[in-house]
RNA sequence: GCCGAAGUGGCGGAAUUGGUAGACGCGCUGGAUUCAAAAUCCAGUGGUAGCAAUACCGUGUGGGUUCGAUUCCCACCUUCGGUACCA
């Protein structure tokens, strides 16, 4: 009887999805693990070798994990809402949702072919109404939230108002805008029911702001900066601008230090940790104020302003961040961003046309062409001057775009001996470099070591180091109310507003006012409209601005025809929708009750489940998803939602599998492709031939590959030894790159087992590898002799050498999977069937634990060996073997030592050992008490050759 | 530039806390079986020298620590990934 892994893998995928052997229940006797795999985009490529790895790793632990006694929730689903489904949409008319199913399907197919253990009855689908009503629910939380610096927590907005309304702001400390007014109780209950609202919009965690954008006018479409080559659109290569419009933003700034530290309490990757704390970007310094001095800038200002200014409130100050306050008296120059509101204000009639110039020239440089450009200094000087809030020097004000309106203030105190960029930009314009370091050369660069520091020629600091002097200067600046200790964070609060139709409607309409209200709870899901076509309107309203039927009706609660609006019960309705990370910022949590239609989930459900154990998935998420949904689970925590306030306890990234691209080389000026070992000095243009075409000796189909490019069939191929060689490079597995290999060939010639044992075999999971089916028959054939092993079996007692084979895969395999170095234990499998083999073991007392094992990694052949064996219950339930370690000690034994004429200790030797062997050891032990300083161990413990372990 | 990961045979990769470097698989070579092939099985396979036993050299490069280093330390080189002037 042959190993038919066609008919044991399509007999046993039907039997558990028949039995719903994967279903978990939300409550059980056993300890919970939750394994989660990041959910797909289902694209219309369909799944390639790359995207089953992470599963494949995820499905054996959630399998060994049920082996050894859990109640294991291992569901799927997909993130279904996208942009190619939309582009697709463009192009031919066809609705994304259909698209989506489409592919969904095929996806499914092409999972279920790999025998992954997960639970179906729990699928989520992001763009499915059932689920984003409970995205546009968490929406409204965070609508109906603020952020109490106090507690260091999110809470209900009514505990705001009742603040407001009883103290005024003043004693109010939370995230909010910068441009907050200050009111008092008194003033607040004077407030319009509209200017109440718009300052509530200001403590929201979700508000309206202003937000810069890259805007493509012959699109009419904001894009993405992926989606920015040199300036111009990747799509059509049109000019893009940077333009400011109205757009739902997220307070996630309010989490920024939470977010850090609760990276200590999680098991994530270190490199990963590091982005996200990168990406947060804290930096410890403080703010201090400038006075800008008055000179001839009246003038200006009268004009710009309109009004008749007095002397003492025409001055206006800069404020800047700096995380080296202690150099406060090296300053010789100020430098602002190009884009820095004050820059119009202080500009001196004389230097405005520079000014102006230089501040358009900016502009027009895309933010890439800015970063790329980092040699290049410029800048141009205002005329005006601020004064040294000590020294009361004046200080000349530049602008230079080397300083991001971005970040900080938009403005630095620049001081040139301390900061390298502050050095070059001062001795490219020749200003002023005073040193105030004790001891240090700064004539060729800036000294930019503040653990070294000592300050200098700097009144009353100096002689402190860096600690001391930053301390000092802070209690002076807070003193003279010119400055105050600071914590700047980088991040930002993230865009969360998309001019796309194929995403989730926001809960939103505008009154008449043009305030912001939200839809009631009870009235979700908001369903996206059906529109005529998925561009953007001819006014450059986002897609759903084409839908005729986009207004709210406040009696009726429906979606009724904007022809209705009437601005006393019917109005327009919010026509951005959400980004790609909303619907996946809390997916793992519905899972644990994904058809709950009354709440998000139920209290019960996620008390059971808590969190995710492991969670795996790309690295290429780090600073999106995986930042996002940090922020959303502690605020879903701190509003009493989620019982924990970090979502995965262990997270792995899994390398990318990248493909073999093969070229042929096309001379530039003939119609010659020439084979790779032809190609010498000639000039000849690489181009991408479909890995499908070539052969295991890098032989390309000629044939085949003109019927593949019928464009180039009349070429004429060079050969050489009678072969037409393609040169090959390894590149990210794409499409484009005509590299793709899709797991269902594979499956289909080797089968499901062969290629998940494959996968893991690879190399290790974390690791970034080149897809080569060479090796694939290695697996295959284990399978095959795994197999074999189980016709003849029979109940015969098992030998010591049976049992010292098996339990050595026992150890072995639990350490692997544990430590998730899944490639080594598919070795250790191999060893073991090789070694059994051997042996002529037959015996069900071996080969019954022996398929438990194997079960995790090739689920399908395990069920059939333990139906084989006389079970009648799936493997999937059966309990992990234990790990005896008596069997593998059993052929050592101890033999007292003593050489030297003193020295007496034990030896722990396999039997048997030669006694030449036993003589290596011993001189290898006489070199290693050296090393003991003299101590004589209690015990060596000796493989022959080798000294394992000392003891005592 | 900065941050991170990594450099081991023809290839993918093993190597517990420092302890026989190259497990396992692919490929290759030879053999068995076969009319032949596929499949299967057996043996060999880091390099150099040698009929051989064996010797010497070998984990990116150069140093160091150690009885002993792929592993630890210092400097450098290369590759990949991330990030972008962060004041």
């Amino acid at each position: 009887m042959n190993y038919n892994f066609r008919k044991i893998e399509d007999k046993w995928q039907k039997y558990w999805a028949k039995n719903e052997t994967f279903k978990a229940e939300n409550q059980s006797e056993k300890p919970k693990f939750y394994a989660l795999s990041m959910f797909p985009y289902p694209s219309g490529a369909g799944l390639h070798v790359g995207h089953p790895l992470g599963y494949i790793a995820c499905d054996i632990y959630a399998r060994y994990k049920r082996h050894k006694g859990y109640n294991v929730l291992h569901p799927m689903g997909y993130d279904s809402f996208g942009l190619p489904a939309e582009q697709y949409a463009i192009q031919t008319g066809q609705h994304p949702a259909i698209t989506t199913d489409t592919n969904i399907k095929r996806y499914r197919e092409q999972l279920d072919q790999l025998g992954f253990s997960f639970d179906w009855s729990r699928e989520v689908r992001t763009s499915d109404p059932k689920y984003y009503k409970w995205t546009q629910w968490v929406f409204i939380q965070l609508f109906h939230s603020w952020y109490n610096n106090r507690t260091d927590k999110a809470e209900s907005i009514d505990t705001l108002v009742s603040v407001f309304e009883k103290q005024g702001n003043v004693k109010v400390d939370a995230t909010c805008d910068d441009d907050t007014p200050m009111f008092t109780a008194e003033e607040w209950k004077g407030y319009s029911s509209t200017k109440q609202q718009n300052i509530l919009l200001k403590y929201r965690l979700t508000y309206l702001a202003d937000a810069e954008v890259n805007w493509c006018p012959a699109l009419g479409t904001v894009l993405a900066n992926d989606e920015i080559v040199n300036g111009v659109s990747e799509r059509g290569g049109h000019p893009v601008i940077r333009k400011k419009m109205t757009q739902w933003m997220m307070r996630i700034t309010a989490y920024a230090q939470r977010l850090l530290d609760g990276l200590n309490t999680i098991d994530w990757p270190q490199p990963l940790k590091d982005s996200q704390t990168n990406w947060i970007g804290r930096s410890e310094g403080a703010s201090a104020t400038f006075d800008v001095l008055p000179n001839s800038n009246v003038e200006v200002l009268k004009k710009t302003e309109g009004e008749d200014i007095s002397r003492t409130s025409m001055s206006h100050k800069i404020e800047v961040f700096t995380t080296r306050p202690d150099t406060i008296f090296g300053v010789s120059f100020m430098t602002l961003a190009p884009e820095h509101e004050l820059v119009q204000k202080i500009t001196t009639p004389e230097q405005r046309a520079e000014v102006e110039a230089y501040v358009e020239a900016t502009a027009k440089r895309s933010e890439r062409d800015r970063m790329a450009d980092v040699k290049t200094i410029s800048g141009v000087f205002t005329g005006a001057y601020a004064e040294h809030p000590f020294t009361k020097e004046p200080i000349p004000i530049w602008i230079g775009d080397y300083v991001l309106a971005s970040y900080g203030t938009g403005a630095v105190m620049a001081v040139p001996c301390g900061d390298q960029r502050d050095y070059d930009f001062a001795k490219h314009f020749k200003i002023d470099i005073p040193n105030i370091f004790e001891g240090v050369d700064i004539s060729k660069e800036a000294f930019a070591d503040k653990v070294n520091t000592i300050v200098a020629n700097s009144d009353f600091l100096n002689g402190l180091n860096y600690r001391e002097a930053t301390r000092k200067v802070i209690d002076e600046l807070e003193k003279m109310g010119h400055g105050k200790g600071k914590i700047n964070y980088r991040l930002r609060d993230a865009v969360f507003s998309r001019q796309r139709y194929w995403g989730e409607p926001f809960p939103v309409y505008y009154n008449a006012e043009g305030v912001p209200q939200i839809i009631d709870e009870e009235h979700l899901p908001l369903e996206l409209p059906e529109v005529e076509k998925y561009l953007p309107t001819e006014t450059g309203e986002p897609p759903l601005g084409n839908a005729t039927h986009w207004a709210w009706n406040t009696n009726t609660y429906e979606v009724v025809a904007n022809s209705l609006i009437d601005n006393k019960t019917i109005f327009p309705l919010e026509m951005n929708t959400m980004p790609g990370w909303a619907g996946s910022s809390q997916y793992f949590n519905r899972y644990m009750d994904p058809h709950n239609d009354k709440t998000i989930y139920s209290p019960e459900a996620i008390n059971y489940w808590q969190d995710v154990d492991l969670y795996i998935g790309g690295s290429e998420h780090a600073t999106g998803h995986l930042l996002y949904s940090r922020f959303w689970q502690k605020f879903l925590f701190d509003r009493g939602i989620a019982p924990k306030e970090e979502f995965a306890k262990k997270l792995i990234n899994q390398g990318m599998i990248t493909g073999t691209s093969a070229f042929v080389y096309k001379d530039l000026t003939s119609n010659k492709i020439y084979s790779k070992g032809l190609i010498d000095n000639k000039d000849v243009n690489p181009i991408h031939a479909d890995v499908s075409l070539i052969n295991s000796s890098d032989e390309l189909d000629i044939e085949g590959f003109k019927k593949w490019r019928p464009d180039l069939a009349e070429a004429e191929f060079i050969l050489e030894e009678g072969k037409y060689v393609v040169g090959r490079e390894i590149e990210k597995m794409s499409k484009s790159k005509y590299n793709v290999v899709n797991p269902d060939q594979i499956c289909e010639e080797y089968g499901a087992d062969s290629l998940r044992l494959y996968e893991m075999f690879l190399g290790p999971l974390e690791q970034s590898k080149p897809w080569n089916t060479a090796g694939i028959t290695g697996v295959h054939g284990f399978l095959k002799k795994l197999w074999k092993l189980y016709l003849n079996i029979g109940d015969s007692e098992p030998t010591p050498e049976n049992l010292k084979t098996l339990h050595k895969t026992i150890k072995k395999v639990e350490e692997d999977i544990e430590n998730f170095s899944f490639n080594t234990s598919v070795s250790t499998f191999m060893i073991c069937v090789n070694e059994l083999t051997a042996q002529k073991c037959t015996c069900k007392a071996i080969l019954k634990p022996l398929a438990v094992l194997v079960s995790s990694y090739a689920p399908h052949i395990a069920e059939e060996l333990w139906e084989l064996m006389g079970h009648t219950e799936s493997i999937a339930n059966a309990n992990f073997p234990e790990f005896d370690a008596t069997h593998l000690v059993e052929r050592t034994k101890e033999y007292p030592i003593s050489f030297n004429g003193r020295m007496r200790f034990k030896m722990q030797l396999p039997a048997d050992m030669g006694k030449a062997d036993i003589e290596a050891a011993v001189m290898a032990h006489e070199q290693t008490t050296k090393y003991l300083e003299g101590r004589t161990p209690k015990k060596v413990i000796v493989v022959p050759g080798r000294i394992v372990n000392i003891v005592g």
